[in-house]
DNA sequence: CGCGGTCCGTCAGGCAGTTGTCAGGCGGGA
DNA sequence: TCCCGCCTGACAACTGCCTGACGGACCGCG
């Protein structure tokens, strides 16, 4: 899961940045509205945090901005004040979720990972793959129903696909939400990647389109 | 174990801390009403002692805010008045406990150990983790039926793992929740802990997932 | 006051799980 | 048959975690 922070005290913006990496995210971090518009129209994002209060272009144009070109990522908006009426604005303006300053991290952390679940279509934390089982809110995973021994990259690959619904994932964008936005990683990584999980949890777990990419087994 | 204390008067709020730093929490403290809601939102208790008669913003006001935000740790509320429209109230706001002053401090000790338990699910003050087993309410440890030897943070860590269901902590988590507020202390601190518990009781205690976390070994 | 004891944070060294890279192999489609 | 995409085993680097040792802080005791 890919994740972009915007705000503009960095101290803050790092701490919501460590929180989320601790949860299994990938952040991507802006300090401006422009950068953030132009990270958010160009890049790919499983989510969005928003501040507000931003130089350059304030929050809510940057989200109008980026509703009107069709960008649908779930985003969560953050405010100084709690103030209802910029909720409303907030809402309006295309927001899936309104968390206002000051908030607990682990909070934020829970609705993130919600919004990515809803936009997913699930209801609960849980992935069913047949014989292996995720639990991304607990971060565990269990195959025949007893605790497996999984890697936190192998884990987030998983984790990401099962979002997919079923389509068909290419390696390149793969690595562009298990890694960060700097490096076009060799999609060779996620090969051996996919060949571990393969090995671990036989070769059903995830299936090949040639030419197309990854995708996960469908549940019976 | 985290917990905030919220009283005006600074020797009663002393008082407080220290019985409840006796009995192996870790105790943060609030003078006035802003501050305390600031607190309660910022940071993540597993439980407040919460005086009605304060400055600035009204424990009760204080309380709802905190429930109207999703924040849902357990409260005991304190009030000067053994008044019981004060106790409706208060139980209305989202109290979970009503304690009138004068009260003894083993008693207030005691309802917010209980509190924290209900908390989490159990019932009694004793955890079975196998050939270990916890008394939280005499903060004494048996291994194998006989009283072993255990130091307060090391007992501590155990009863916060114990608290998180067999989800992995990160050490940075961990730190977090025996520490106070402020500080990102070492990792290696908590590495160093959890090697001297498993010298005294075998390396099974705690569990290692790398990359996620630590978790207690489920009782079978 | 000095002494031993316990508790616990810090440090440095070392091990092992994780992961990127490489080279070679396999197979489907044109 | 050739090409290209994908697979796989081996390997090396890295990083997270473990451990033993050390010493400071604190406490009870004579």
């Amino acid at each position: 899961m890919r994740c972009l922070v915007v705000e503009d005290d960095a101290d803050i913006r790092a701490d919501l940045a460590r929180a989320l990496q601790g949860a299994g995210f990938v952040a991507d971090e802006a300090g401006d509205g422009e950068t953030a518009w132009y990270r958010g129209d160009v890049e790919d994002y499983d989510a969005v945090v928003l501040d507000l209060g931003l130089p350059r272009l304030d929050g809510l144009s940057v989200l109008r901005r980026w509703r009107a070109n069709g960008r649908s990522f779930p985003v969560i908006v953050l405010s100084a004040r709690s103030d209802w009426t910029e909720k409303v604005e907030g809402i309006d303006a295309g927001a899936d979720d309104y968390l206002a300053k000051p908030f607990e991290m682990g909070e934020l952390v829970a609705r993130v990972r919600g919004l990515v679940r809803r936009g997913a279509g699930r209801v609960s934390g849980v992935v069913d793959l047949g014989r292996l089982r995720l639990d991304t809110t607990r971060m565990t995973a269990a195959f025949d129903g007893a605790p497996a021994r999984i890697s936190p990259l192998e884990f987030r690959l998983l984790d990401y696909l099962a979002h997919q619904g079923g389509r068909p994932v290419s390696a390149g964008e793969l690595a562009e939400h298990l890694y960060g936005a700097a490096d076009g990683a060799d999609a060779n990584a996620i090969e051996a990647l996919v060949a571990r999980l393969r090995r671990k949890f036989g070769a059903d777990v995830v299936q090949t389109r040639r030419g197309f990419g990854y995708l996960l087994a469908t549940p019976p």
